[in-house]
DNA sequence: TTGCATTTTGAAAATTTTTTTCTTAAAATA
DNA sequence: TATTTTAAGAAAAAAATTTTCAAAATGCAA
């Protein structure tokens, strides 16, 4: 994905020595310095030469300072008002909040979503004979929706909201379908269940899920991982549900593209279908 | 950092002689060049001096042409990356272009909201005896979201995904009820009945949908809107579906927040339902 | 129109910032 | 212990930015 200035020191961290470490250490602890700083005001405040901020921004992969200290102003804006929401906080807080939150969800799945196991879903799900997809709850709205967008493909695909369905269905499965399970904590019992009786079968699993440890995760063959820190007052984390449901449209969409003209087809007749609903003025 | 780069130039137009204003159209003309270029690059484009370029981005009130690209680059969209998916588009690319979408749309929803119009809702929604959300088809999505929110509060709420009984609920409420009607595009014929019956029955409305101009935002008491730009390949706008839930739970939230402890205690209880259905594995 | 004053603007100089080279010291290896 | 390698700052070089200066253009009054 294209590199943040953040991610960028953050993904190199390890690689880095103390000198390099230091620099890394003063602008993590405060990002917005870097675009305020000189080349030669950080390695003050880092303790170090400016010889070694320059040869550190070309280390994690910069042209240049001044590449950077851009690229680091680039991104900084957004998040400012990100965090918990607080009691004293104004009706005002509370939407600005809620919708960074989703808006940091969005930026940090789609950093840490590699494009490799990505294409890989995308290739399975184009193969595959039957679509099922699993989800329970708050999960149930994403399995929802991909049924939704993959009814618009020539692709078959089954989705039902009640959990006794849904284990049936999968029972049905054979190795020649895929199976995408969705939960939010990669361990909702239900959930787990259905996606044993997949691997059973021998069905090609894809698992949606927030935790990349979680027990789901490691019995799909491949999952996409959301991200998003969760914010106070919610049992379920929606940002989480919105960087679901943005993985799911992002793989519909590419599956579609995959598939080509014979989809375009059937996504004309359904809008067409649509269109009759809506009154006309 | 009142003033944004690019309001600077706008603002202080007028005022710019020729030279001044070739500098300024070159950088408006194409906002992400002055990060990618240095002084003496943007005067070569702009065919001036590059003493003239100094001089003009501290006329425009910034102290150094370091300061006012660094300006310039944190408002810079980060959705460089933004707009129709064509056919020659990478995965990547897909991926991009999709999440940039989702995030436009929360941007340009939360810029258009208004405080005092949300404010309204939050508060006829605190005082209602009952709550009714009504959505078909994708918006049945944003519909159940919300009743899965408003479930962990202490008020009464009403969904059903299927519009007959829909139908039949809205016939029902009465004058100290609130409707919640979500609707895309504002014009679907099952969708407009149901608000119209909320109306015929004196039942306060809300709606959610994408178009201030659309029937049912006519229609309705209050109307909170969700913006963004449709991006190929689709029939439904998922963007403006991330948008819609997103606004449904700022509204949950701040309904949350209003209602206080009684809903803590909601919340806790569900909370601790849930975690019972998990594994600890 | 002419002459004088003011403004504008680029060239060049001065300054500041960044990058590279060079050198020394420390660490690793033989 | 000797040699090689690595790391990092000092200093030099290069690049970028700002200021100064002077020529040209413009405005204004007589």
């Amino acid at each position: 994905m294209a590199q943040t200035a953040i991610s960028s020191i953050k993904s190199n961290y390890d690689n880095l020595n103390n000198t390099e470490k230091r620099i890394a250490d003063t602008i993590i602890a405060n990002p917005t310095i870097a675009h305020d700083f000189t080349i030669q005001e950080l390695a003050v405040a880092s303790n170090v030469s400016s010889a070694s901020v320059s040869r550190f921004v070309k280390h994690i992969g910069w042209d240049s300072y001044r590449d950077f200290s851009v690229a680091l102003a680039s991104h900084e804006d957004s998040n400012v008002f990100f965090g918990e929401i607080a009691e004293t906080d104004s009706t005002k807080d509370i939407i600005q909040k809620v919708f960074s939150g989703a808006t940091n969800a969005l930026t940090t799945t789609l950093e840490m979503l590699d494009t490799t196991t990505f294409t890989a879903a995308v290739d399975l799900i184009c193969n595959a004979k039957t679509v099922g997809l699993f989800g329970i709850g708050g999960s149930s709205l994403v399995a929802f929706n991909g049924y939704h967008k993959l009814l618009r493909t020539s692709i078959n695909v089954q989705q039902h909201p009640d959990y006794d369905i849904q284990l049936m269905q999968a029972v049905r499965m054979t190795k020649q379908d895929v199976g995408i399970v969705i939960s939010h904590s990669g361990r909702n019992h239900d959930t787990l269940t259905i996606a044993e009786k997949l691997k059973e079968n021998n069905v090609k699993t894809i698992a949606i899920t927030s935790f990349a440890q979680s027990p789901l995760a490691k019995l799909a063959d491949i999952s996409l991982v959301s991200i998003a820190e969760e914010v106070n007052f919610r049992a379920e984390s929606m940002s989480s549900l919105i960087a679901q449901l943005t993985i799911m449209d992002s793989l519909f969409t590419a599956v579609g593209f995959q598939l080509g003209s014979k989809t375009q087809v059937v996504v004309d007749n359904i809008r067409n279908a649509i269109e009759k609903t809506r009154v006309s003025k």
